[in-house]
DNA sequence: GGTCTATGTTAGAAGCTCTAACTTGATGTT
DNA sequence: AACATCAAGTTAGAGCTTCTAACATAGACC
């Protein structure tokens, strides 16, 4: 244990100043520019001023790359519904409406980075699959405690998975301009409110 | 009117045969094989025997051929909609579930086209939002008749958005493998009947 | 028969991903 | 302090892509 893991990040300092990091902030703006697929590795180079090989240097490929976005945004993601929620009653339909509104309301913000949090990764790694699962987590506990269930009773996922279902749907359509003809801006909140409760009660 | 825009499609089958038809199949096989974004004209032009500055003699660019597949699986997706409530009561909660499990069963069947039909294409042409609202627009015919409502009732897009939103979201989790951890196959169809149910019901 | 035009061809420019082989400079050992 | 090591940068380049330009060919039509 006389290098540990952690010290690597700390190492990659030496001639740039951790270009890691700098990438995946550069990844992260150019996907909201250009999309995930509009993205490429040679532009991320060039803005952080390195050449196009350097990159490969910390990330295997252009995937891996990506992969490292999507991972950070599930962070955040997770970090805002707790966020979100703190000063609401637990378990409350209240609660379930306000994570609702923050997965939207992310997906609003960063359609990009959103779109690549859930795009069809052949193989995604671990790290990302948990934090997807991290969040989704959050939105089991909070239903469980509405029901009066366990996390992982039968009963909660027949609930909690039509809630995130609706606001997934929700969000891609947002973000996809398809609800900008039918629904004035200001009716999506009223509408998440309504059919959580629906999709809730029995 | 000595030459109309029917026969152009015809006069593609000078030396080749029907090269256009040809690309946009195999633009869809391969869709599928690979994804939206592995997908490669090269590689379709390959398929249909031809170099590969061919195809773009019937499409401006790779944009182009992918939205004609994308509008291709509307106009499937809107004929399977037709198909699958054709037996069964107009605006019946019956019709409803079974337009939703139509749209999850198509995305479930061709993941790649149906990931396409809703990306954020930056500019899409006008006639794929046509196709794309007349899916929509059978929705919102069966939801008004379940409610006694008009079609383009405020009250009629208070509940067929909703719907719309929840297939949606169920779809993309289900082809990004979300569903496979926390569901049972069988259970699927089950999970969307109640939903629709609650999501109509007041 | 001769011309026009749609639809194919080859050639090639520009840009991308990723690898290989070389360079540099901080680290830590003696 | 000198040295070896190795992480992390470099340039060079292979092989792929998209798309354009210039040329070729063969039905369609007068």
């Amino acid at each position: 244990m006389t290098k540990g893991q952690a010290e690597v990040h700390k190492k990659s300092a030496y001639h740039h100043g951790d270009l890691r990091a700098q990438l995946v902030a550069a990844t992260r703006q150019l996907v909201e520019e250009k999309g995930p697929s509009g993205f490429t590795v040679a532009e991320a180079a060039r803005q952080a001023a390195v050449s196009t090989a350097a990159p490969y240097r910390h990330f295997k490929d252009r995937t891996a790359l990506l992969h490292a976005v999507a991972e950070d945004g599930m962070h955040r993601l997770a970090a805002s519904f707790d966020a979100r929620i703190a000063s609401l009653p637990p378990g409350s339909a209240e609660a379930i409406t306000e994570l609702g509104c923050a997965y939207v309301d992310f997906a609003a913000a960063e359609p990009g980075v959103f779109r690549l949090m859930f795009a069809a990764h052949e193989e995604k790694p671990d790290s990302l699959t948990e934090a997807g699962m991290s969040c989704y987590g959050r939105l089991l506990r909070q239903t469980a405690l509405h029901l009066g269930t366990a996390d992982d009773a039968e009963e909660t996922t027949a609930v909690a998975l039509p809630l995130w279902m609706f606001v997934h749907g929700a969000s891609f359509l947002l973000i996809d301009g398809k609800l900008s003809d039918t629904l004035a801006s200001g009716r999506l909140r009223g509408l998440i409110d309504q059919s959580t409760r629906r999709l809730l009660g029995g």
